[in-house]
DNA sequence: CCCTGATTCGC
DNA sequence: GCGAATCAGG
């Protein structure tokens, strides 16, 4: 099988749903999860906001090196080091009640306001500012119903990807995006 | 062991 | 671009 349009768009629709790779591989058929996975990655959607716990830490925990299966000629070039930089990539833990007493509001009106602790599930997870700062907030407003984002930065979020698959000449972009928000 | 996503790299 | 092999974890 190939990565037809459909296929690219009902894996987008599931992953941004939260499935899992594999759940996704079983269900588009003829590929492995390895391949949906790797997939995600080439489409620049990898780190889900949405659901599930943090599966790696923030820091980069230092690649190991792959020893390579049956290629002689390979002279590993040492890459250049690149030190961690704060990623936004992990998801964020979603708090299912207050640990304290804090009264966890559905959403806050202004933005950037709510921080880890006050993240509601229905709060737009939209990152704001530095991740490494003591001022790092979410946007937090109400977010749109299924999306983590509320609908200005949903918007941002799933730009682009229509290319325009039928023959509609952009007036109805407006309309395929609500497919994603 | 089951599962998860992440990464590398030969193809 | 694709995805198997392999990794680090839950």
């Amino acid at each position: 099988m190939s990565w037809t349009d459909e296929r690219v768009e009902t894996l987008k629709k599931l992953w941004q749903e939260g499935h899992s790779a594999s759940q996704i591989a079983k269900q588009l058929g003829g590929v492995t999860r390895n391949a949906v996975i790797g997939k995600v990655h080439r489409l620049g959607l990898s780190g889900r906001a949405a659901p599930s716990q943090p599966t790696r830490p923030l820091y980069k925990p230092a690649r190991p090196p792959r020893p390579a299966a049956s290629t002689a000629s390979h002279a590993a070039p040492e890459r250049t080091v690149q030190h961690a930089q704060p990623s936004l990539r992990s998801s964020v833990p979603v708090l299912s009640r207050p640990v304290i007493s804090q009264p966890i509001v559905p959403y806050i009106e202004e933005p950037g306001t709510a921080t880890v602790l006050t993240l509601g599930a229905k709060m737009c997870k939209w990152p704001i500012g530095d991740p490494s700062s003591d001022s790092f907030s979410f946007c937090g407003r109400r977010s749109d119903d299924g999306t983590p984002y509320c609908v200005e930065h949903g918007r941002v979020a799933y730009q682009p990807s229509q290319k325009a698959k039928k023959r509609d000449g952009g007036a109805d972009l407006s309309r395929n995006l609500r497919r994603y928000l």
